[in-house]
DNA sequence: AATGAATGAGGGTTCATTCAT
DNA sequence: GATGAATGAACCCTCATTCAT
């Protein structure tokens, strides 16, 4: 890649990096072009000129955000530690997507764009999910899933959890509950002990 | 109360049914005051003169919302049919908050306005804690529920099944995956016949 | 007058003294019909039974104002006091339009009204004028005033001084002045002294 | 200068000159932006890029206006003619501030913003006073201005004449006064020839 | 390729005034 | 006659997007 071509794609990572910690914060509608452009040092219209529009730059932001997300679910689930710790840090471990995710930038795109056109159910499923099925095989063979119980039935369990977990109002009350509610994930609301 | 009254009432009620259900369809923001004033067939300063503020309205619609949803809560804890049904009842059953609720129109609020006040925070405490509560010691006298789990951890867990499902990409998604949900509530994903 | 209408005389004089005040502090335009109606403590609608529109309205209070400002204006006149000592009374002493009247109050009306109809001309006309000529006759005979100065061009003068008095950014300011501005008055910047 | 730059200081002069002719007329209040935005030939976005906010714009214009007016005030007080022509110039010589100004325009700023920050006390500190001061110190040196007399009395009494000229409806009202007035400013109502 | 400049469309809010009881 | 309720029109301002250099 010659100077040229590096310095176009450094830019285009400003704008993603940008707009990526803005949406993060304050979710997409909340956030100007004007506010981005200014964050990375380009004018409004070089956005323009990559993206084509803000709907398509919170697409391809999102594709940024779940590739870099990955890397760390990536690195938990090929680890050593047993599995049942996996699964904690995979929904307490607020190293995953480091800072607080805006519920809007994840939601929004969810709804607004997952039915027509699947861009993000598709990112999804190629990224995440195949990791996924990794870890509940693990689970299985190990005697901690039950084996009667669906794949999508966990995975939803387990993303529903730390996706609540990335909210900061509900990560700080819910801190001194992390024991319970991995039992509960665990063993059910009958626990542990009944016979 | 005479004609005059009344009908200032049913405006009112106009008003808040119009943009109760444009927020749960589109969520605050992207809702106008005046396609709300269009829907609920009243000036954009009828709106004004009865509630002050787009800020203050989507309070109170959403002490109007949760009026709405706490009546169906009750009828469901104080009903004769046994307590896991209840449970399920209270995840799935589509009749509470009859439709969908947009994200936006509960986090936003969740997010924006429970730090200076608690007016949400509030509403919540004196409505739909205490019903749980009372559901909560039904379900640990009945062996459903393990004393050792805390109940907030249990309301949490609910709370959180309970308004995903209120999602309608996730509804229709999970659908077919009903039973395997209630089993890992009831029984974790350990799974029941583990010995 | 009976008891019905010496209330509704009553209610007329709360409307004129609530608007007045409100327009005396801060301006015609700056003060909404709905501020006087609740400081008159009557409904809008009254005010436009009353007086028809805004516009008469300001006229009304204007009228009332001078009304009560020219008893103070006829008190100095009239008074045992000498000449020198009224003039500096008329400009400097606050009891006259108690109150600091906003400018814009004065001179709104002042232009916006004064040419088509001439309402106001003709209300100064008929008040302060009268009694003027009779102060400036005064100071003719004593010597404080020089004949072969128009009448106009006094009253002018005053009127100016006056005003501007009325000010509450120039009052202040000017205070500590006040001698000198007087000398000024009565015998020019080339002063007393000259020879 | 480039033409890109030219065109946007032409621009910025433009929108300026429009809302100083606007104001001037009609007071600040009742211009509406869009009306200064179709009267410049832009858009309304267009003057909020160059001035942020109609409070900031008034007050751009303000200063604008001062310092045209100052060019004019300089070139009567730096001219070759007698002390007494200066000043009845400075005071009835229509060419300065050539265009008659709109009381608000005038006060609104100096009592809106005189308070907070000072902006407009310090424009008018800083251009017209240093000029007065030179005015009158010739005017002293000259025997036309008593030493006694403090400056601020003076500067104060010229002002208020000025101001009041630029009135439309006292200006047509007094010209033929103009030689009684200037008496007065100069020998009091005292009079010349009294002894 | 990159940018400063410009804009149309729309949003929340206010206010003088009228309607209907 | 008095009022609570209701409104059309207008205003300031923001933002995604395009134009022109």
């Amino acid at each position: 890649m010659d100077g040229f071509k590096r310095r176009k794609e450094q830019k285009k990572q400003d704008i993603l990096e940008a707009a990526l910690s803005l949406f993060m914060e304050y979710g997409i509608q909340k956030v100007a072009i004007s506010e981005i452009a200014h964050k990375a040092n380009v004018s409004q219209v070089t956005i323009y000129n990559y993206f084509e529009s803000k709907h398509k730059l919170s697409i391809d932001v999102f594709e940024y955000y779940v590739m870099k997300a990955t890397r760390d679910f990536e690195k938990i689930v090929t680890s050593d530690i047993p599995f049942p710790e996996k699964i904690k840090q995979i929904i307490f471990n607020k190293t995953i997507a480091s800072k607080q995710i805006h519920e809007e930038f994840y939601h929004f795109l969810m709804k607004e764009y997952a039915e027509q056109g699947n861009v993000i159910e598709k990112i999804y499923q190629e990224t995440a999910i195949p990791y996924f099925a990794k870890l509940f095989e693990e689970g299985k063979q190990q005697g901690h899933v039950d084996p009667n119980i669906s794949q999508e039935a966990i995975f939803f369990y387990i993303h529903m959890l730390k996706d609540y977990m990335q909210r900061e109002e509900v990560y700080t009350k819910i801190l001194p509950l992390t024991e319970d509610i991995s039992n509960i994930l665990f063993y059910g609301i009958v626990g542990k002990e009944r016979n």
